[in-house]
This record gives C-alpha cells, sequence and structure tokens, in this order.
DNA sequence: TTACACTTGACAGCTTATTGTCATATTGTT
DNA sequence: AACAATATGACAATAAGCTGTCAAGTGTAA
C-alpha cells in the first residue's frame, strides 16, 4: 500500500479527470449537433451503430461498451420516433434486429453531414499523428480495465 | 458542406468513440473501487472537490464541469450519509459551504488509497510522456469546443 | 438609494445510464 | 436426448446527469 503515486499513476489519474471533462463536452456537442433534427447523441450513437447492418439490442450495446438494458430503452424511443424497426432474425427467435427505417437512414445521413462539418472544424490544425497517438494510449489503457 | 472528413476530422472521430467506452470503464472502476466504502464515482469526486477547503455547491459544480443542479443532489446524498455537513458562509448567505465530516473525510482518505494502489496497477509499463501528451491534446480539443 | 444584472439554491421533470431479477432461447457437453 | 451454462429481452428500481423556472442574495452602475 502506498501513500503517493507513481508519476505514470499521476499522469493517468489526471488523464481521468480531463476524459471526464471531454465526455461530457462532447455529449453536449453531440446534443447540440443533432437537435433540429429531433435526435440526441444517445440516439444518434445507436443509429449509427446500425448502419452498415441490422443487429440486435445486444450486440448494439457491445459494440457501443454499454449495457443491454440501456440500449434497449434507446432503441424503443427510436421505434416511436419512426427511425428504426424491428425485424425478425433469422439466427434467434428471441433477438430481434434492429433496423434503420427509410426516415431513420435519411435522419442519419443528415447528421452525418452536420458531423463531417463539425469534426473538421474543430480538429482544423490539430495533428492527426498527435490524434492517433492519443487513441492508442487510451486503448492501451483500456485493455488494463 | 463536405462528404468526407479530412485526416484529422477522421482520427477526431474514432478518439470520440474511444473516449466514451473509456469514460463507461472509468466510472466503472470508479464504482467498483468505492463500493466497499459506501461510495460510488459521482459521491466520491465531490467528496473529492472539496478536500482541500469546503466549497458551495455551485462552485463545485464549476470545479468538477457539471451543472449546478447535479452537485445539488449529490451533495444531499452525502450529507444524509453523514460525509459532509452544510456550514455558514461568512461571505454569502444563500451559498452554505459543503465540508468534509471527520467520517467524510476518513472515508476519502481510504479510497484515495485504494485509488493510488488502482492507479499505480493500471498505468505500470505505460509512459508517462505518452499520458501527459494524450492529456494536452484532449486539452487542445477540449478548448475548441 | 434605487434599479438592474448576475449568482445561487430549491423544486420539478426529463434523459440516459446502471443493477437486479425473471422467463425464454441458444449453445455446448456428456 | 438431457442437462447446464450462456445469451437475450422484458420489467422494475436506482443513479446521475440535464434543462427550466422561481425566489432570494449579491454586486454594480445610474
Amino acid at each position: 500500500m502506498h501513500i503517493s503515486r507513481t508519476p505514470s499513476a499521476e499522469a493517468f489519474t489526471q488523464l481521468i479527470l480531463e476524459t471526464f471533462r471531454f465526455n461530457g463536452r462532447l455529449l453536449a456537442a453531440g446534443d447540440q449537433l443533432t437537435k433540429e433534427l429531433g435526435l440526441t447523441s444517445a440516439l444518434w450513437q445507436v443509429l449509427g451503430t446500425i448502419d452498415e447492418e441490422p443487429l440486435p439490442v445486444a450486440q448494439i450495446a457491445r459494440n457501443m461498451g454499454l449495457t443491454r438494458q440501456s440500449v434497449r430503452r434507446t432503441a424503443y424511443v427510436l421505434k416511436n420516433k419512426g427511425f428504426v424497426e424491428f425485424h425478425d432474425n433469422p439466427n434467434h427467435q428471441r433477438a430481434k434486429l434492429v433496423k434503420l427505417t427509410k426516415q431513420g437512414r435519411s435522419v442519419l445521413e443528415q447528421v452525418t453531414r452536420l458531423q463531417i462539418d463539425w469534426s473538421d472544424r474543430v480538429s482544423k490544425g490539430i495533428d492527426e499523428k498527435k490524434l492517433k497517438a492519443a487513441i492508442q494510449t487510451i486503448n492501451d489503457l483500456l485493455e488494463r480495465l
């Protein structure tokens, strides 16, 4: 049992606090970006996950790093808004596939365009290598949790 | 209106998704770490903010990057648990100072010791420079939001 | 001193995440 | 084929964040 952190642990702890702040700001930015399209950050993320192919709720949750339950609720909100439908899954009787409707795909395309402009603007002048290095470092830490 | 992201924006977008996952895991780890002491990540963070000196709710919120309302609720939970007390503020009649009780200070010290061990373990073998670089990069982005 | 803007806390309601528990479906083992 | 372990969705309760609105306290400028 130590009484003070190693230098790495000190920096790691700082990174944690920074991550909390960053996460909060990103969600707020996402909410702003999607507001006019009737979405939120949470709804948008689920739509993005099933862009390529329809997936069951549990699968979506794993991809996003969330719980089944959380995604389940979000999926029902999206269903009520008409952005997704539940389709029968040939591989599983219970696990219906959450699939984009035409309207869902349309709104996802619109928000994607907004996000492209926004991310271009925010990341302008920031070295791509530094961004990739940050991703790598966080990923290393993630694997240890 | 572009139809694809610049390389930096592409990496930034990846970093966002990575941040969401990291944030989730960190909160889960914090909950694990504090569970046996009757705390959660949110409660712990507030205790940590008033370690040095008692502060009003709105001040704590600013320090943490959260809203007054959110911290207010957390502060009342801590009060009910006996970890903080509201003291009169000589500088402001309404804004009471949230102050650690003896019990609150004791539990904060215990969780700090646990966090030190945990952060040492998780960050072991990760280059301090890389961690600091990641913090810097995130901070740069944060300032543009 | 008065008027106005800002800060702060209180209260209400909503969003998004969690855990726990249960029934059912699927998969693997013997 | 039978059984156990695992995966999945449904339902309920809880945690922790947000916004909106209001009243009260503080500070500033006319």
